[in-house]
DNA sequence: TGTACATCAGTGAACGCGCGTTCACTGATGTAC
DNA sequence: TGTACATCAGTGAACGCGCGTTCACTGATGTAC
């Protein structure tokens, strides 16, 4: 029951992709199932072979999908925004209830388990983290480029890590004031690094 | 072939959990499996309900052990400085290649996986890990308690974020780079926040 | 234009494997007499 | 003090289940003649 018109044995494995994206991102790499992905995608789980040579396979083109997802949210974001404002702007987006809430961000739920995929896994994912850090230092305030890459990498670790315990604890109140605190310290560092102010030694507490 | 005096079995079982610590680090919590657990621990699998009603509560035991063994690390490196100089005592001995390339550190090994844990699991995580930010706190060089608090948070979220990317990453310079900006980030942003000092819009990159 | 054949995305039953868990059993020790 | 029994940490074979993967098959379309 099939034969369709060009391309769309390429637009299937991209609805593929899309789930498991998704997928992945829920259950973690091993509860993400081929076969619910499959059917999800509107499948049954015989055909998966077609598309991908093994489970590694697609995970690895997950991976790298949520990466890229990460990235153009982060430059859609930041560009909104004037570049004094952009560190800002991106926490603001991202270090928020919803999103933790959410099925969440690629590498606050996949990070620690992609530490032990195979090395074509982690390969197609540095490359995409590589290329989003490389994508977004242009819109950041610094002096060159090795310094705007800095401070993006600094960003995504203080934002990946506040996401993922926020998500991790079961105590509501500890998980807000990781969102809280996470979003208050990196605007504050960037504040503090590009304006000469008076010295504040104090977090305020809004 | 047994029978053994007043408190073995309590010995045995912490035995079981600190295996099972560093195991679920290694290879997360579905890779670390209960016959590898007890083999590593010197018995055999089916003597593991003798000391445990299930694999999650194995986990919960083993996840908030895991913290806890991350808080007295972090307390010992805290301890050896003066209060201005913690937050850096502590990255200098957190944030390095060598604990990146051993079994490393379970909130960020296990964080994302956490967050898909039975409540059970979470819970233990949740009060270990609250547990941890007030009894570290006080070491930190702030205003009042909550900022203290803060400061722990921010500083764990950091240096764990920073720890997990670049654990994932496959790419070496990337994973160092990783570290190195971590570490500068956040010991630049104690000292922005700690001094008054001009300021000083560049990172520098020694 | 009509007919025969090749193609190939997708189906669904079946496979082997390894996991968590169960269970009948063991046997050295502590306790009762 | 010596003997019979109860205890219980630990053993190892067996279980059921669900996963990733394989494979013989389907059937609508494109192509050859």
């Amino acid at each position: 029951m099939t034969r369709y018109r060009k391309g769309h044995k390429e637009s299937t494995r991209r609805g593929i992709v899309d789930v498991a994206t998704s997928k992945l991102r829920v259950d973690g790499i091993e509860g993400a199932r081929v076969s619910d992905v499959m059917r999800e995608a509107g499948l049954t789980h015989g055909g998966f072979y077609v598309h991908f040579e093994s489970k590694d396979d697609l995970v690895g083109e997950a991976c790298a999908a949520g990466v890229a997802a990460a990235r153009e949210a982060v430059i859609a974001a930041a560009s909104r925004a004037a570049p004094a404002e952009r560190v800002r702007a991106v926490l603001d987006v991202y270090l928020t209830a919803q999103r933790r809430d959410s099925a969440g961000c690629t590498l606050a739920t996949l990070g620690g388990e992609i530490a032990r995929q195979p090395e074509s896994v982690r390969a197609r994912f540095s490359e995409e983290l590589l290329k989003s850090v490389d994508a977004i230092a242009p819109l950041m305030d610094g002096v060159d480029g090795q310094h705007r890459g800095d401070q993006v990498i600094a960003m995504v670790a203080s934002m990946v890590g506040a996401m993922m315990l926020s998500r991790a604890v079961s105590d509501a109140t500890l998980s807000q004031r990781i969102l809280d605190v996470g979003r208050r310290a990196m605007s504050g560092a960037v504040e503090r690094a590009g304006k000469p102010v008076a010295p504040q030694p104090t977090h305020r507490t809004p």
